[in-house]
Formats: C-alpha cells, sequence, structure tokens
DNA sequence: AGACAAGCCTGTACGC
DNA sequence: TGCGTACAGGCTTGTC
C-alpha cells in the first residue's frame, strides 16, 4: 500500500535511475493501465524525450520530460515501479508497461489488481503543478505542517480524525497505516472529532504527523505481507518494524502495555490503544 | 469457498 | 435548498 514514504521512496530511486535518460521505447499492455486517454498519447509523449525531473505530490510521481510533457503515475494499491537494467530478459506477472530506455535498461509498471494508472497531463497550473492534482490537500512532507495551517483545515468538519488524515483533499498522502500511526504518536483516537480538538492536541496532531512521515521516509517506508511494497530496486521497506498499532490487535501498546484494539471508523479499518490515546 | 483488504471514485441518503 | 458528510458499491486479486 504505497503512501507518502513509500513513494517518496519511490521518487529518489526513480531520479537516482532515470533522471537525464532518454526514453527511446514504451510498451503499454492491458486497457486498464493507461484509461484517462488513448495509450498512443503517452508512448508519443515519451518516446525520444530526456525525462528532466521527478517531483511527488501526495500519492502521485509526477515525471517531467523535454517539451513540457508530463506524465503523472499513482501506483494505488499493488502497483510497484522496477529499474531493470539491460539484459534483464523475464518480466515478472502482471508487467503492464515498460519504459526502455537509451542503452538498453528498462523502467517496468507492475500491478497485479490494475487499480494503479499512468497519464499524461494536459496542463500545469500557475504552481507549476499537473491540473489534475489540483485538488490534492498539503503535503505534509513538502510543507510543513503547523497548528495554524491544522486550524484552518478542520474549522467546521463534522469528521472524524482518521477521516480527516486519509482526506487527500486536505492533507495530501497518508493513508490507512500513517493515519493510524499518526493518531497512536499523537496520543489522540481515531474516532475524535477533528472540530473539537484543541489548540494542543492540534500541535501534538502537527508534530506526530511530521514525525512519524520523517522516520518512515528514512526507513525507506513499509513493506507489508500481502501487496509487499518494494523500492524501484526490488528493496523491502523496514518502517513496519516500528508501527505501534497498525495490524497489531492484541498486541502490547509500545508506550503503556495496553492491548491493541481495532475496529471500522467512516468505513475503514482502525488500530489504536484505548489506555494512552484519548 | 468466500470474505476481506487496499485507494479513490461515484451514487445515494440524510442531517443541519 | 444545498452543502457536507456517511455509507455502500465498484474496480481487482492475493491472502487468509
Amino acid at each position: 500500500m504505497p503512501e507518502l514514504p513509500e513513494v517518496e521512496t519511490v521518487r529518489r530511486g526513480l531520479e537516482r535511475h532515470v533522471l537525464g535518460r532518454k526514453v527511446l521505447r514504451v510498451e503499454v499492455h492491458g486497457p486498464r493501465t493507461v484509461r484517462r486517454h488513448d495509450a498512443k498519447q503517452l508512448v508519443d509523449a515519451l518516446e525520444g524525450r530526456r525525462i528532466t525531473g521527478v517531483r511527488r505530490y501526495g500519492k502521485f510521481l509526477v515525471v517531467d520530460l523535454e517539451a513540457d510533457k508530463t506524465l503523472v503515475i499513482h501506483l494505488r494499491m499493488s502497483g510497484k515501479l522496477r529499474y531493470a537494467p539491460g539484459g534483464t530478459e523475464d518480466h515478472e506477472p502482471h508487467t503492464h508497461a515498460v519504459i526502455t530506455f537509451d542503452g538498453g535498461d528498462e523502467l517496468r509498471f507492475i500491478d497485479p489488481r490494475t487499480f494503479g494508472e499512468l497519464f499524461i497531463s494536459a496542463g500545469t497550473n500557475e504552481a507549476g503543478r499537473p491540473v489534475e492534482l489540483g485538488s490534492l490537500g498539503l503535503d505534509p512532507y513538502l510543507e510543513k505542517v503547523t497548528v495554524e495551517k491544522l486550524e484552518d483545515l478542520v474549522t467546521a468538519r463534522r469528521i472524524s480524525l482518521k477521516a480527516f488524515l486519509l482526506d487527500q483533499a486536505a492533507l495530501a498522502g497518508i493513508g490507512n497505516i500513517y493515519g493510524d500511526e499518526i493518531c497512536f504518536a499523537a496520543r489522540l483516537l481515531p474516532t475524535r472529532l477533528v472540530a473539537g480538538l484543541t489548540r494542543r492536541e492540534l500541535a501534538s496532531l502537527a508534530k506526530a504527523i511530521d514525525q512519524v512521515l520523517n522516520q518512515a521516509v528514512a526507513s525507506g517506508g513499509s513493506s507489508l505481507r500481502d501487496a509487499s511494497y518494494r523500492d524501484i530496486d526490488g528493496n523491502l521497506g523496514s518502517y513496519q518494524m516500528k508501527h505501534a498499532v497498525y495490524k497489531r490487535t492484541g498486541d502490547k501498546c509500545p508506550r503503556c502495555a495496553s492491548a491493541v484494539e481495532s475496529g471500522t471508523v467512516r468505513g475503514r479499518s482502525a488500530h489504536w490503544c484505548p489506555s494512552c490515546q484519548m
């Protein structure tokens, strides 16, 4: 489940391997890989052009190319990018797109559940971001989350803290794993209504968002048993070993040793410590 | 065998 | 009336 830390790790790998490289050939398989427009449009935008930048906004990867072409990638649940040096013939199952560079090295898009997608942006807004990403909220890794910003974002919102953290239009990049871990780090229950959080609690939340995401990026993200996230070179992340509550129902809370509980909040699984989260 | 998980979109219902 | 919200369903397939 690539969330902000995983996508940031992929972005760094992408920058290391493909920045400045010239695309020779692009193959797209399956009708769901490119679904916002004709696949040929993507092939034509990429072939013959060099990659000039690799950005990330929330869970979206943005690959800039010469002639102001912009490739946008979202991995959704099971999408992976894999860099394969030239001569690595075997494509693993569910390889839906292959970008071959000058010299023969390949960038492969693999996605068993086919929720992920690639598309060419129709243009950029005044901030230089793809217009399709216009509704994304504040990216807590690119921009510092302050109490003031959180106060602005939660006013008049009658939703739970967990729902707020998952709302990509408020904060971009947090998914179910980091949502639970941030609530734990902030000592706040996921069911709390955001409009009712005190300034002190919002300060704790801001600090938790910053700490959890930074530590997760430093650990190369989280790799779980299912969907098994790996970075662009096939390496696993290690932040799952630091998860305090996510999928740890019944385990001892690392802070107070109470048993971790779980349930459903806004239709999504949630995990929390009943003693030290309030 | 069948429920479930994930992110995100869409349709629908409902309360303030 | 209308907005914001919750909830269910859809998409998909590996895992339990």
